[in-house]
DNA sequence: TCAAACAATCTTGATGTCGAGATATCTCAG
DNA sequence: CTGAGATATCTCGACATCAAGATTGTTTGA
């Protein structure tokens, strides 16, 4: 299982092929081998969240609003999450989710009320038209995120996920940190 | 050529699994395959950004600022390149570069020239403080971004570059972009 | 030649983000 | 039961970023 799927030519040189030659030119102890990913990692993200901040112009949201939505509607009814929660599953500071929800609070996409548990705390709730909303991008979004991966088949798009999956997992690793 | 070197078994979840499955249940006729790898770029990217932010800070950057010091360094002397091409190579607007580069300026690690060429332009240079800066803090970096990818051997690593290059080969190409 | 189009930089206002700290509440050992 | 420490949310100030537009200078086509 698994063919190769890779052509036997290499592929063009990018962006980041040229920063590394132009490194090697005027430093060439420096072996900036991990650039090679870590550069690329950072640019194919920026141009992900640019295309998504596009498209999420045309509904009134920005990727960061998108994602709190998303996270809402992904846990299914009631739509509820705490604000702890979202931040935490959105690598986001307290303080930055605060002014996120106001701001969606102040759209009618979500409510805010408070956690019958914990008197500290309280339940972010995705209203109706949030939920519309939310179903209504939902496709759209995710059609455009396989367009932005057009140029890779399947067989490299699934060795490509398990080995961001490895990554990613290590990277999550408490322990793991920034030692 | 090219051994597999990926183990047998598959990897363990990550957090973007967990979103797969929480989108699964919800909606299970939306196919949220791409969100396996657009999310997973996002999310390495974030925790590659915060260490990087962590270490400059040491030295009293910000990954942005070091940014534009390493496009300074790595055209080699006398280290001058307009402000035009710092942002359009580093993927943002004028205007951030402009607020950058005056920040950059006051720290006394760039100069802000007259381009002899065309009356409207600028040439940037790095002091000499700059360059001694650039020149600790390289070593470091690079040292740095190598621990964040030691989960993975040298052939995942080949593997994952020639993959991320293709992609980004792909998303550079100008036509192809947000349609 | 010269006016229109283009280009480089900077300015401005809005938003997003962080880090540190304030406040209210909860938990738990004793 | 109570006080110390932990936790949830919000506030505040600083900075980064963008989009749109202003300014100044260059290029180009008739």
């Amino acid at each position: 299982m698994n063919p190769p799927a890779e052509s036997a030519q290499p592929d063009s040189p990018d962006h980041v092929d040229l920063v590394r030659e132009q490194w090697r030119e005027v430093r060439p102890d420096l072996d900036t081998a991990p650039v090679g990913i870590v550069a690329r990692v950072g640019r194919i993200a920026a141009y992900f969240d640019q295309s998504t901040n596009a498209l999420m112009d045309g509904y009134g949201l920005s990727r960061s609003s998108w994602d709190v939505l998303a996270s809402l509607r992904r846990v299914g009814p009631p739509y509820e999450r705490s604000p702890t929660d979202l931040y935490r599953g959105l690598m986001r500071t307290s303080g930055t989710m605060t002014n996120r929800l106001t701001r969606l609070e102040q759209a009618g996409l979500i409510e805010r009320l408070p956690d019958p548990d914990d008197g500290r705390g309280r339940l972010v709730r995705l209203t109706a038209r949030g939920l519309g909303l939310v179903d209504r991008v939902a496709p759209v979004h995710v059609q455009n995120e396989r367009r932005l991966l057009r140029s890779l088949g399947d067989a490299d798009l699934a060795t490509l996920e398990r080995l961001l999956r490895r990554l990613l997992g290590e990277l999550e690793r408490p322990e793991a940190g920034p030692p």
